[in-house]
DNA sequence: TGAAATGTTGGGGCG
DNA sequence: ACGCCCCAACATTTC
């Protein structure tokens, strides 16, 4: 019996890992040989945050696994073809990529080792149901949540995987990489990340329970640690969506408000990797193109320029957005709350597209998954499925106001307003003394802007 | 998972 | 006591 390989991509766990499992099945004592492709088509647009999540957690994993772990550069399928070859494999095992960069890649990789005989085998995906399974009686995909999410919870999905088994021997046969250094650019922006890897995550999910009585108000509140943040571990496979939602159906929490209401956070992930897998084309392209033709300002040039930076800079004007923008640049994560609230304040305040602030939060965001950012931000922009209509234009002052009510979220990430007490923080233009410490004045005004994108919706409309 | 404008209602001050 | 006005509070409509 030859090893098997496992390759793995946004899999890095050893719980719960059906992938895994197959791999050692086959391998029996030949053993499994753990694989993972620096891909540098992946790895440019990552941008620092989760570059250093990546090299972090494949530390994680490698440790985990007695240091067996495998890591090369290179195109995929050039790498696994040769590891394959190398060791001897018969079958290269991963967990199936739902994404259309991954799926495109995985059928070049299956091409490759066709040539040598070895074939790719995916087990799992990394969602409760794999995308692309839960259709409509006419097997057309849903384009609505509500309907989505009770067709899923209908069709059911299996229970966790089995732990490994207790016998299971890694093999590193062959030559690797050190997985490299972190990218200066993180020390040099000052960002803090949290602890990463399956124990982490583990953790965190273990906290986050005692909290879930809490979750169904806590969570709208950005100045408050309400939410689970597991975002970035699911990112990347270090917990997978099935564990998270047989823990709860196990615990007194599985039937509480808050319980429910998580649940349908997951639910919502769910469906917009099925959105996506349904319209690869979504990811960059209108979903729904019936505002493709509406007038935006260009970002290259003139206010379009100098409003797109002060947007990305967080320096508006407007606390509530600036303290957003600002949480993304020093830890790489935004409350969901305030991620729509300044992606409406790009689109509609500034009148720039929405690929502009998808693009920049997907260099940034260290949890940035391409279905779940991308269909965010068309909801924001009201072309996407279950689209928030266009004229939906958040107030970033009253938004602050209602969500951040002591003004304590904006002084954390904003210093020049600190010395604002309470709500005050969200409006220093009406308060003596407001803009000692250097904060800017807004670049636009919000009730202006409002009606030119009401105007802008209306000859599109028409 | 909105906000603002507009419409409606009802309490209270006041002549 | 009554009509009138003001305005807050709430509901509806519109974007």
């Amino acid at each position: 019996m030859a090893p098997t390989v496992l390759w793995l991509r946004r899999d890095l766990r050893l719980r719960d890992h059906p992938a895994l499992l197959a791999a050692a099945e086959e391998a029996g004592g030949s053993g499994v040989l753990p694989l993972f492709v620096l891909d540098p088509a992946l790895l440019g647009p990552a941008g620092p945050t989760r570059t250093a999540w990546l090299f972090r957690s494949l530390r994680a994993w490698s440790a985990s696994a007695g240091g067996a772990l495998v890591v090369r550069s290179g195109r995929p399928e050039d790498v696994v073809r040769e590891v394959a070859r190398e060791v001897g494999a018969q079958h290269v095992h991963v967990t199936a990529d739902a994404g259309p960069y991954g799926r495109a890649r995985d059928e070049r990789v299956e091409a490759a080792l066709e040539g040598d005989g070895v074939g790719l085998v995916r087990t799992g995906t990394p969602y409760a149901i794999g995308p692309g399974t839960v259709v409509k009686a006419d097997g057309a995909p849903f384009q609505v949540f509500t309907p989505f999410s009770r067709a899923w919870a209908a069709h059911g999905h299996p229970g966790p995987a089995a732990p490994p088994p207790a016998d299971l021997r890694w093999v590193r046969r062959v030559e690797g990489e050190e997985v490299p250094d972190e990218p200066e650019e993180l020390t040099r922006a000052g960002l803090t990340l949290p602890e990463v890897g399956e124990e982490a995550a583990l953790r965190r999910w273990e906290a986050f329970q005692d909290r879930l009585d809490d979750y169904d108000t806590d969570r709208e509140r950005p100045d408050r640690d309400g939410t689970s943040q597991l975002s970035v571990h699911l990112k990347y496979g270090e917990v997978h969506p099935r564990t998270l939602l047989a823990d709860l159906a196990a615990s007194r929490h599985g039937s509480t408000k808050g319980g429910q209401t998580f649940r349908t956070e997951l639910i919502w992930r769910e469906f917009y990797a099925d959105v996506l897998w349904h319209r690869p084309d979504s990811a960059r392209e209108y979903y729904r193109p019936q505002l493709a033709g509406m007038r935006f300002d260009d970002p290259a040039r003139g206010d379009g320029k100098a409003h797109l930076e002060a947007w990305q800079e967080g320096r508006t004007g407007y606390p509530f957005v600036d303290a957003g923008m600002r949480q993304l640049r020093t830890e790489g994560w935004v409350h969901n709350r305030v991620r729509m609230v300044v992606a409406s304040f790009l689109v509609k305040d500034l009148h720039l597209e929405w690929q502009l602030g998808a693009r920049y939060f997907m260099r940034w965001l260290r949890d940035g998954d391409l279905a779940s950012n991308n269909h965010g931000w068309q909801w924001t922009a009201g072309t996407g499925t279950d689209a928030a209509p266009f004229f939906r234009v958040f107030n970033p002052v009253s938004q602050g106001e209602k969500f951040d009510p002591d003004g304590e979220y904006v002084r954390r990430y904003v210093p020049e307003l600190r010395h604002l007490p309470g709500k005050a923080a969200h409006s220093p233009w009406d308060h003596a003394g407001g803009y000692d410490h250097g904060y800017p004045e807004r670049i636009v005004d919000h009730r202006a802007e409002r009606e030119e994108a009401l105007a802008r919706y209306a000859a599109v409309r028409g």
